[in-house]
DNA sequence: GTATATACGACCTTTTTAGTCTGCTTTCAA
DNA sequence: TTGAAAGCAGACTAAAAAGGTCGTATATAC
């Protein structure tokens, strides 16, 4: 109820971290997964579904990796959220009012739609680079 | 992932349908239900719910029912959300650290918890009075 | 005292989420 | 040219949450 997936907190915490690389350079699901101790095969699909949205760009075959596409000022949490969990609805029957019992009688339904409106105006205003600046400052090389 | 659950949108359902009937008057929950094609048993459960909260009055035995106790200009989506599913957390980890896995490494708990602090202040905001103006008029006697 | 209503907890079922496994294709480099 | 390293894809399983049901106790009107 009104929580992100791990799928999201996933990518997030990827793209973050690539962020803090060598503007370029590649790292494997691998490498993520074993620095933030995340199962890696379920990372490796999140990283694929951000290549597939283009947020971040995938080199194939040994030495390749993945590497951010576009710049997290850029980015926001609107894109990263519609790329890991599609479409972003607030009730089920905004999808399918099919499977709505209450589709007929129900008296919430222009109200709820104007919240969504408002959330994801949120998601899709919210940069990722909000993100990067509450980190601690890193000295030193990189 | 980010839905309102069926218990929010049944107490939604159900203030809204008790503010449009005569000011002081019980409703049941079984005409709510019928009403509104909820299954009785768990609208009974969510109306008790927000009997507890104060969100409104329950009135025991045969002849009784539930009423508002507040008014819809006073009464918030936070209040419904919070005395339906309890304090809003936007992930687990801020309910029990323990069960996060990516607790020590995480980069991203700081700008989370903000990302919270504002879709919960956008949610006390809400008063559900908004929802009550987007209905057709109802011409006539109440 | 009986019918009607809320109250509450235990339980069951379904759906969603999270995670795993198997096998493939692409690419580098020895 | 071949093996290892990497991404890609889909099916599958496990765990958790949501949604719904049932039984029973308690309160109240008539």
């Amino acid at each position: 109820m009104l929580k992100l997936s791990k799928k999201v907190e996933y990518g997030l915490m990827a793209l973050l971290h690539m962020d803090s690389l060598e503007p370029g350079s590649l790292v494997t699901a691998k490498e993520v997964s074993d620095q933030f101790a995340i199962p890696s095969e379920l990372l490796g699909k999140v990283l694929q579904a951000l290549a597939r949205a283009s947020l971040v760009e995938s080199v194939h075959g040994a030495r390749g990796g993945y590497r951010l596409k576009q710049s997290l000022d850029t980015l926001t949490l609107g894109e990263v959220v519609d790329a890991l969990e599609g479409p972003f609805h607030l009730v089920r029957c905004h999808e399918n009012p099919a499977t709505c019992d209450q589709f007929e009688s129900c008296n919430i339904r222009e109200p709820v739609l104007q919240i969504q409106d408002r959330l994801m105006g949120y998601l899709s205003a919210f940069r990722l680079a909000e993100f990067r600046s509450k980190r601690p400052a890193v000295a030193g090389k990189r």
